[in-house]
RNA sequence: GUGGGUGUCGUCAAGCGGUUAAGACCCUGGGUUGUGGCUCCAGUAUACGAGAGUUCGAAUCUCUCCACCCACC
Protein backbone atom coordinates (compact mmCIF):
# COMPACT_ATOMS: atom_id res chain seq x y z
CA UNK A 1 0.00 0.00 0.00
CA UNK A 2 1.38 3.47 -0.63
CA UNK A 3 1.52 5.75 2.25
CA UNK A 4 0.10 8.79 2.65
CA UNK A 5 3.00 10.56 3.19
CA UNK A 6 6.59 10.12 1.99
CA UNK A 7 10.03 10.93 1.96
CA UNK A 8 11.83 11.60 -1.35
CA UNK A 9 16.09 12.14 -0.64
CA UNK A 10 17.24 15.28 -2.68
CA UNK A 11 20.91 15.00 -1.23
CA UNK A 12 23.21 13.64 1.65
CA UNK A 13 25.60 15.34 2.74
CA UNK A 14 29.63 14.14 1.91
CA UNK A 15 31.09 14.55 5.08
CA UNK A 16 27.99 14.12 7.76
CA UNK A 17 24.81 12.34 8.29
CA UNK A 18 23.11 15.52 7.15
CA UNK A 19 20.10 14.55 4.67
CA UNK A 20 18.39 16.99 2.16
CA UNK A 21 14.84 15.79 1.21
CA UNK A 22 11.34 15.92 0.59
CA UNK A 23 8.48 14.86 2.06
CA UNK A 24 5.33 14.31 0.36
CA UNK A 25 1.90 15.19 1.97
CA UNK A 26 -1.55 15.23 1.28
CA UNK A 27 -1.43 18.94 2.08
CA UNK A 28 1.82 19.87 -0.54
CA UNK A 29 5.81 18.98 -0.49
CA UNK A 30 7.37 19.72 3.02
CA UNK A 31 11.53 20.58 2.53
CA UNK A 32 13.78 18.56 4.71
CA UNK A 33 15.32 18.86 7.34
CA UNK A 34 12.00 20.78 8.88
CA UNK A 35 11.47 22.87 11.84
CA UNK A 36 7.72 22.67 12.32
CA UNK A 37 6.03 25.40 14.79
CA UNK A 38 4.12 24.08 17.77
CA UNK A 39 0.30 25.07 17.31
CA UNK A 40 -1.26 23.17 20.57
CA UNK A 41 -4.89 24.31 20.32
CA UNK A 42 -4.97 24.56 16.84
CA UNK A 43 -2.75 27.72 16.57
CA UNK A 44 0.42 29.09 16.67
CA UNK A 45 0.40 30.90 19.50
CA UNK A 46 0.71 34.93 19.17
CA UNK A 47 0.52 33.88 15.30
CA UNK A 48 -1.54 34.31 12.17
CA UNK A 49 -1.81 31.61 10.17
CA UNK A 50 -0.78 33.03 6.85
CA UNK A 51 2.43 34.84 9.22
CA UNK A 52 3.56 31.24 10.21
CA UNK A 53 2.83 30.39 6.25
CA UNK A 54 5.24 33.07 5.46
CA UNK A 55 8.07 32.81 7.81
CA UNK A 56 11.40 32.30 6.66
CA UNK A 57 12.46 32.83 2.83
CA UNK A 58 10.25 29.74 1.82
CA UNK A 59 7.69 29.70 4.21
CA UNK A 60 6.64 26.92 7.11
CA UNK A 61 4.89 24.16 5.36
CA UNK A 62 3.96 22.00 8.36
CA UNK A 63 2.70 22.79 11.81
CA UNK A 64 2.09 20.33 14.82
CA UNK A 65 -0.70 20.40 16.88
CA UNK A 66 -2.03 18.71 20.25
CA UNK A 67 -4.32 15.37 20.14
CA UNK A 68 -4.21 16.03 24.02
CA UNK A 69 -5.65 19.29 24.28
CA UNK A 70 -8.23 19.31 21.82
CA UNK A 71 -9.70 16.19 22.72
CA UNK A 72 -10.16 18.00 26.33
CA UNK A 73 -11.21 21.14 24.74
CA UNK A 74 -12.94 21.75 22.45
CA UNK A 75 -13.22 18.18 21.63
CA UNK A 76 -12.49 15.94 18.47
CA UNK A 77 -15.82 15.99 17.55
CA UNK A 78 -16.26 19.43 16.72
CA UNK A 79 -13.20 19.72 14.97
CA UNK A 80 -14.37 16.91 12.83
CA UNK A 81 -17.64 18.94 12.43
CA UNK A 82 -15.81 21.82 11.49
CA UNK A 83 -14.67 19.64 8.75
CA UNK A 84 -11.27 18.53 10.28
CA UNK A 85 -8.18 20.40 11.39
CA UNK A 86 -6.95 22.53 8.83
CA UNK A 87 -10.54 23.83 7.60
CA UNK A 88 -10.91 24.74 11.60
CA UNK A 89 -8.15 26.36 12.05
CA UNK A 90 -7.37 27.81 8.27
CA UNK A 91 -4.36 26.22 7.54
CA UNK A 92 -3.82 24.66 4.22
CA UNK A 93 -0.52 23.20 4.70
CA UNK A 94 0.70 19.81 6.07
CA UNK A 95 -0.48 19.50 9.84
CA UNK A 96 1.07 16.75 12.42
CA UNK A 97 -0.42 15.69 15.75
CA UNK A 98 0.99 14.34 18.56
CA UNK A 99 -0.40 11.93 20.27
CA UNK A 100 -0.71 12.93 23.83
CA UNK A 101 2.01 10.39 24.68
CA UNK A 102 3.78 13.36 25.77
CA UNK A 103 1.31 14.96 28.35
CA UNK A 104 1.31 11.26 29.72
CA UNK A 105 5.03 12.43 31.10
CA UNK A 106 4.91 15.84 31.74
CA UNK A 107 1.39 15.98 33.84
CA UNK A 108 2.88 12.82 35.67
CA UNK A 109 1.19 13.54 39.00
CA UNK A 110 -2.29 13.30 37.11
CA UNK A 111 -2.50 9.84 35.22
CA UNK A 112 -1.62 6.36 36.06
CA UNK A 113 -0.63 3.85 33.32
CA UNK A 114 -1.64 0.35 32.73
CA UNK A 115 -1.45 -2.30 29.63
CA UNK A 116 -4.73 -0.66 28.21
CA UNK A 117 -3.44 2.86 28.39
CA UNK A 118 -3.16 6.11 30.78
CA UNK A 119 -6.19 6.88 32.97
CA UNK A 120 -6.14 10.73 33.95
CA UNK A 121 -7.80 13.76 35.26
CA UNK A 122 -8.47 16.47 33.35
CA UNK A 123 -6.05 19.92 34.21
CA UNK A 124 -9.29 21.72 33.01
CA UNK A 125 -11.75 20.89 35.10
CA UNK A 126 -10.13 17.84 36.81
CA UNK A 127 -12.70 15.32 35.32
CA UNK A 128 -11.61 11.63 34.83
CA UNK A 129 -10.59 10.26 31.37
CA UNK A 130 -8.76 7.20 29.81
CA UNK A 131 -6.25 7.38 26.55
CA UNK A 132 -5.96 4.11 24.63
CA UNK A 133 -3.91 3.53 21.48
CA UNK A 134 -7.40 3.20 20.40
CA UNK A 135 -8.58 6.36 21.57
CA UNK A 136 -5.63 8.28 20.52
CA UNK A 137 -5.92 7.44 17.02
CA UNK A 138 -9.64 7.52 16.98
CA UNK A 139 -8.55 11.63 18.17
CA UNK A 140 -6.72 11.77 15.86
CA UNK A 141 -8.58 10.76 12.57
CA UNK A 142 -11.03 12.86 13.80
CA UNK A 143 -8.68 16.05 14.06
CA UNK A 144 -7.71 14.40 10.31
CA UNK A 145 -4.16 15.77 10.14
CA UNK A 146 -1.63 14.66 7.57
CA UNK A 147 0.95 13.35 9.67
CA UNK A 148 -0.83 11.16 13.11
CA UNK A 149 1.84 10.18 15.89
CA UNK A 150 1.67 7.04 17.86
CA UNK A 151 0.59 6.50 21.47
CA UNK A 152 3.41 6.08 23.00
CA UNK A 153 5.33 6.44 26.91
CA UNK A 154 7.56 8.99 27.50
CA UNK A 155 9.44 7.82 30.21
CA UNK A 156 11.50 9.93 32.59
CA UNK A 157 15.27 10.10 31.60
CA UNK A 158 16.27 8.83 35.46
CA UNK A 159 14.35 5.55 34.89
CA UNK A 160 16.16 2.45 35.42
CA UNK A 161 16.64 -0.14 33.05
CA UNK A 162 14.13 -2.75 34.05
CA UNK A 163 11.38 0.37 33.89
CA UNK A 164 12.18 1.15 30.24
CA UNK A 165 12.30 -2.00 29.34
CA UNK A 166 8.64 -2.50 30.40
CA UNK A 167 8.12 0.69 29.23
CA UNK A 168 9.19 0.49 25.68
CA UNK A 169 7.78 -2.89 25.47
CA UNK A 170 4.74 -1.75 26.24
CA UNK A 171 4.97 1.14 23.76
CA UNK A 172 5.63 -1.55 20.89
CA UNK A 173 2.40 -3.45 21.70
CA UNK A 174 0.47 0.07 21.93
CA UNK A 175 2.00 0.63 18.33
CA UNK A 176 0.65 -2.48 16.85
CA UNK A 177 -2.63 -1.25 18.52
CA UNK A 178 -2.73 1.79 16.99
CA UNK A 179 -1.90 0.71 13.48
CA UNK A 180 -4.81 -1.60 13.99
CA UNK A 181 -6.66 0.86 14.95
CA UNK A 182 -5.93 3.56 12.38
CA UNK A 183 -8.97 3.94 9.89
CA UNK A 184 -7.69 6.60 7.36
CA UNK A 185 -4.26 5.21 6.17
CA UNK A 186 -4.73 6.92 2.78
CA UNK A 187 -4.36 10.24 3.75
CA UNK A 188 -3.11 10.35 7.22
CA UNK A 189 0.16 8.53 7.55
CA UNK A 190 1.01 7.12 11.35
CA UNK A 191 4.38 7.46 12.27
CA UNK A 192 6.10 5.14 15.24
CA UNK A 193 7.90 6.50 17.72
CA UNK A 194 10.97 4.53 19.16
CA UNK A 195 11.37 4.64 22.76
CA UNK A 196 14.35 3.02 25.26
CA UNK A 197 15.56 5.17 27.29
CA UNK A 198 19.45 6.01 27.27
CA UNK A 199 19.73 1.72 26.79
CA UNK A 200 21.13 0.67 23.89
CA UNK A 201 20.21 -2.78 23.57
CA UNK A 202 16.46 -1.31 24.32
CA UNK A 203 16.50 1.25 21.56
CA UNK A 204 17.50 -1.48 18.64
CA UNK A 205 15.23 -3.60 20.43
CA UNK A 206 12.04 -0.84 20.31
CA UNK A 207 13.84 -0.08 16.09
CA UNK A 208 13.57 -3.94 15.54
CA UNK A 209 9.67 -3.59 16.87
CA UNK A 210 8.93 -0.65 15.44
CA UNK A 211 10.52 -1.13 11.73
CA UNK A 212 8.94 -3.77 11.36
CA UNK A 213 5.20 -2.40 10.91
CA UNK A 214 6.90 -0.45 7.70
CA UNK A 215 5.16 2.47 8.87
CA UNK A 216 5.69 5.56 6.81
CA UNK A 217 7.85 7.38 9.29
CA UNK A 218 9.20 7.37 12.66
CA UNK A 219 10.25 9.41 15.30
CA UNK A 220 12.92 9.01 18.25
CA UNK A 221 11.07 10.08 21.65
CA UNK A 222 12.25 10.07 25.02
CA UNK A 223 14.98 12.51 24.40
CA UNK A 224 15.59 16.11 24.77
CA UNK A 225 13.61 15.69 28.31
CA UNK A 226 15.71 17.07 30.60
CA UNK A 227 19.16 14.55 30.29
CA UNK A 228 22.65 15.98 29.87
CA UNK A 229 23.84 16.92 26.19
CA UNK A 230 25.98 14.07 26.04
CA UNK A 231 23.60 11.40 26.66
CA UNK A 232 21.26 13.04 24.01
CA UNK A 233 23.98 12.87 21.31
CA UNK A 234 24.88 9.33 22.86
CA UNK A 235 21.06 8.43 22.02
CA UNK A 236 21.42 9.97 18.59
CA UNK A 237 25.15 7.98 17.32
CA UNK A 238 23.15 5.02 17.76
CA UNK A 239 19.43 6.00 17.48
CA UNK A 240 19.27 7.34 13.75
CA UNK A 241 21.07 4.55 11.99
CA UNK A 242 18.32 1.63 13.41
CA UNK A 243 15.69 3.55 11.52
CA UNK A 244 15.27 2.74 7.52
CA UNK A 245 17.15 5.53 5.56
CA UNK A 246 13.66 5.68 3.20
CA UNK A 247 11.68 7.13 5.75
CA UNK A 248 11.82 10.24 7.27
CA UNK A 249 13.55 10.27 10.81
CA UNK A 250 11.51 12.66 13.57
CA UNK A 251 13.32 13.58 16.81
CA UNK A 252 10.16 14.96 19.14
CA UNK A 253 10.83 18.43 21.02
CA UNK A 254 14.10 19.64 20.21
CA UNK A 255 14.25 23.71 20.11
CA UNK A 256 17.68 25.13 20.95
CA UNK A 257 20.17 25.53 17.66
CA UNK A 258 22.68 22.89 19.21
CA UNK A 259 20.52 19.97 19.44
CA UNK A 260 19.03 20.95 16.34
CA UNK A 261 22.23 20.80 14.95
CA UNK A 262 23.34 17.97 16.28
CA UNK A 263 20.42 15.90 15.05
CA UNK A 264 20.29 17.27 11.46
CA UNK A 265 24.48 16.18 11.43
CA UNK A 266 23.47 12.34 12.39
CA UNK A 267 20.95 12.22 9.89
CA UNK A 268 17.17 13.90 11.58
CA UNK A 269 14.56 15.23 9.00
CA UNK A 270 11.39 16.82 11.15
CA UNK A 271 11.83 18.13 14.70
CA UNK A 272 9.53 20.92 16.59
CA UNK A 273 9.50 22.45 19.49
CA UNK A 274 7.62 25.42 21.71
CA UNK A 275 10.78 26.72 22.96
CA UNK A 276 10.49 29.48 20.00
CA UNK A 277 6.89 30.49 20.78
CA UNK A 278 7.07 30.11 24.57
CA UNK A 279 10.35 32.00 25.42
CA UNK A 280 8.80 34.47 22.48
CA UNK A 281 5.99 35.14 25.51
CA UNK A 282 8.77 35.58 27.79
CA UNK A 283 10.47 38.32 26.43
CA UNK A 284 13.53 36.31 25.14
CA UNK A 285 14.42 36.01 21.47
CA UNK A 286 16.71 34.00 19.43
CA UNK A 287 19.57 36.26 17.79
CA UNK A 288 22.61 35.20 15.59
CA UNK A 289 24.81 36.12 18.40
CA UNK A 290 22.41 33.84 21.26
CA UNK A 291 19.61 34.35 23.44
CA UNK A 292 18.74 37.71 25.05
CA UNK A 293 15.97 38.81 27.46
CA UNK A 294 14.73 42.05 26.06
CA UNK A 295 13.53 42.41 29.76
CA UNK A 296 17.46 43.26 30.41
CA UNK A 297 17.37 47.22 31.75
CA UNK A 298 20.80 47.66 29.01
CA UNK A 299 17.87 47.67 25.95
CA UNK A 300 16.28 50.12 27.81
CA UNK A 301 17.22 52.78 25.25
CA UNK A 302 18.68 50.26 22.74
CA UNK A 303 17.06 51.26 19.28
CA UNK A 304 19.02 48.57 17.23
CA UNK A 305 16.59 45.47 16.12
CA UNK A 306 16.86 42.61 17.88
CA UNK A 307 19.32 40.91 15.74
CA UNK A 308 21.36 42.83 13.64
CA UNK A 309 21.32 39.91 11.09
CA UNK A 310 17.29 39.21 10.80
CA UNK A 311 15.52 40.16 8.37
CA UNK A 312 12.07 39.25 9.98
CA UNK A 313 9.50 41.65 9.91
CA UNK A 314 10.07 42.46 13.66
CA UNK A 315 13.79 43.13 13.09
CA UNK A 316 13.01 45.22 9.68
CA UNK A 317 10.52 47.58 11.55
CA UNK A 318 11.20 47.21 15.46
CA UNK A 319 13.83 48.11 18.11
CA UNK A 320 14.91 46.06 20.79
CA UNK A 321 14.02 49.47 23.23
CA UNK A 322 10.05 49.28 21.76
CA UNK A 323 9.77 45.67 22.08
CA UNK A 324 11.07 46.18 25.68
CA UNK A 325 8.49 48.99 26.80
CA UNK A 326 5.74 46.87 25.58
CA UNK A 327 6.76 43.82 27.69
CA UNK A 328 7.28 46.04 30.82
CA UNK A 329 3.49 47.15 30.82
CA UNK A 330 2.09 45.72 33.92
CA UNK A 331 -0.21 43.23 31.55
CA UNK A 332 2.59 43.28 28.90
CA UNK A 333 1.00 44.48 25.46
CA UNK A 334 0.24 41.79 23.00
CA UNK A 335 2.40 43.60 20.11
CA UNK A 336 5.21 42.21 22.20
CA UNK A 337 4.63 38.34 22.04
CA UNK A 338 3.45 39.07 18.46
CA UNK A 339 6.93 40.69 17.18
CA UNK A 340 8.92 37.69 19.20
CA UNK A 341 6.94 35.31 18.61
CA UNK A 342 7.33 35.86 15.13
CA UNK A 343 11.07 36.66 15.18
CA UNK A 344 11.81 33.21 17.13
CA UNK A 345 10.15 30.88 14.62
CA UNK A 346 11.92 32.81 11.64
CA UNK A 347 15.05 32.56 13.35
CA UNK A 348 14.24 27.98 13.40
CA UNK A 349 12.56 28.63 10.06
CA UNK A 350 15.30 30.03 8.58
CA UNK A 351 18.04 28.23 10.55
CA UNK A 352 16.37 24.74 8.14
CA UNK A 353 17.03 26.47 5.27
CA UNK A 354 20.18 27.34 5.68
CA UNK A 355 21.16 23.66 6.83
CA UNK A 356 19.24 22.55 3.61
CA UNK A 357 21.54 24.50 1.75
CA UNK A 358 24.84 23.50 3.16
CA UNK A 359 23.51 20.19 3.15
CA UNK A 360 23.35 20.34 -0.68
CA UNK A 361 27.05 22.19 -0.63
CA UNK A 362 28.23 19.36 1.17
CA UNK A 363 29.62 22.25 4.10
CA UNK A 364 27.01 20.95 7.10
CA UNK A 365 29.84 20.52 9.33
CA UNK A 366 31.50 23.89 8.67
CA UNK A 367 27.89 25.64 8.50
CA UNK A 368 27.00 23.87 11.88
CA UNK A 369 30.77 25.09 13.88
CA UNK A 370 30.63 28.40 11.98
CA UNK A 371 26.63 29.18 13.52
CA UNK A 372 27.31 27.82 17.13
CA UNK A 373 30.41 29.81 17.47
CA UNK A 374 27.97 32.79 17.30
CA UNK A 375 25.34 31.90 18.91
CA UNK A 376 26.72 29.58 21.87
CA UNK A 377 25.25 26.56 23.27
CA UNK A 378 21.58 27.95 25.17
C1' G B 1 -4.87 81.21 62.48
C1' U B 2 -8.18 77.15 64.95
C1' G B 3 -9.59 71.97 65.21
C1' G B 4 -8.72 67.00 63.45
C1' G B 5 -5.79 63.39 60.82
C1' U B 6 -1.36 61.16 58.71
C1' G B 7 4.08 60.48 58.55
C1' U B 8 7.73 52.67 58.28
C1' C B 9 12.22 50.63 51.59
C1' G B 10 11.04 53.86 44.99
C1' U B 11 5.34 52.66 45.96
C1' C B 12 1.43 50.36 48.93
C1' A B 13 1.50 48.40 53.63
C1' A B 14 2.04 44.96 58.51
C1' G B 15 3.66 45.89 63.26
C1' C B 16 0.83 49.04 68.63
C1' G B 17 7.04 48.31 74.60
C1' G B 18 11.59 43.01 73.62
C1' U B 19 11.02 40.76 65.88
C1' U B 20 17.35 39.62 62.18
C1' A B 21 11.23 45.61 61.17
C1' A B 22 6.38 41.07 57.66
C1' G B 23 4.40 40.97 52.88
C1' A B 24 3.16 42.82 48.09
C1' C B 25 4.39 45.78 43.99
C1' C B 26 8.42 48.03 41.44
C1' C B 27 13.41 47.05 40.23
C1' U B 28 17.64 43.41 38.85
C1' G B 29 19.12 38.63 36.97
C1' G B 30 17.99 33.63 35.61
C1' G B 31 14.93 29.30 34.05
C1' U B 32 11.57 27.32 30.24
C1' U B 33 12.85 21.25 25.02
C1' G B 34 6.48 15.88 21.44
C1' U B 35 3.22 23.98 25.54
C1' G B 36 -1.94 23.59 31.59
C1' G B 37 -0.45 28.18 33.31
C1' C B 38 1.81 36.56 30.01
C1' U B 39 4.72 31.73 34.21
C1' C B 40 8.32 29.87 37.76
C1' C B 41 12.95 30.75 40.62
C1' A B 42 16.36 33.92 42.80
C1' G B 43 18.40 38.68 44.28
C1' U B 44 18.92 44.04 45.95
C1' A B 45 17.01 48.21 50.08
C1' U B 46 22.06 52.56 56.00
C1' A B 47 12.46 52.47 55.69
C1' C B 48 10.45 53.61 61.23
C1' G B 49 9.80 62.53 59.37
C1' A B 50 13.46 65.38 63.04
C1' G B 51 14.97 66.25 67.99
C1' A B 52 14.44 65.52 73.17
C1' G B 53 12.52 62.47 77.02
C1' U B 54 10.25 57.97 79.85
C1' U B 55 12.15 52.78 80.14
C1' C B 56 16.76 47.53 81.36
C1' G B 57 14.68 47.98 76.36
C1' A B 58 10.98 52.68 71.83
C1' A B 59 8.70 52.13 65.01
C1' U B 60 5.48 51.34 69.17
C1' C B 61 4.56 55.80 75.26
C1' U B 62 5.39 61.54 76.28
C1' C B 63 6.86 66.52 74.63
C1' U B 64 8.58 70.02 70.90
C1' C B 65 9.32 70.90 65.93
C1' C B 66 8.65 69.88 60.62
C1' A B 67 5.84 68.15 56.32
C1' C B 68 1.41 66.79 54.04
C1' C B 69 -4.09 66.11 54.07
C1' C B 70 -9.19 67.53 55.65
C1' A B 71 -12.47 70.89 57.85
C1' C B 72 -13.50 75.82 59.77
C1' C B 73 -12.10 80.93 59.91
Amino acid sequence: MKHAVTYELIHKDKYTGARRGVLHTPHGDVQTPVFMPVGTQATVKAMKPEDVAALGHEGAGIILSNTYHLYLRPGHELVRMAGGLHSFMNWNRAILTDSGGFQVFSLGDLRKITEEGVSFRSYIDGSRHMFTPEKSIEVQNALGADIIMAFDECAPPDSDYKYIKESQARTSRWLRRCKEAHKRPEDQALFGIMQGGFFKDLRQQSADEIVALDLPGYAIGGISVGEPKEKYVGVLDYAVDMLPSDRPRYVMGIGTPDYILEAVEHGVDMFDCVEPTRLARHGMAMTSRGRINIDNAKYFDDFSPVDPECDCYCCRNYSKAYIRHLFKQKSPEILGSMLLAEHNLYFLVRLAEKMRRAIEEDRFMEFKKEFLDSYGSK
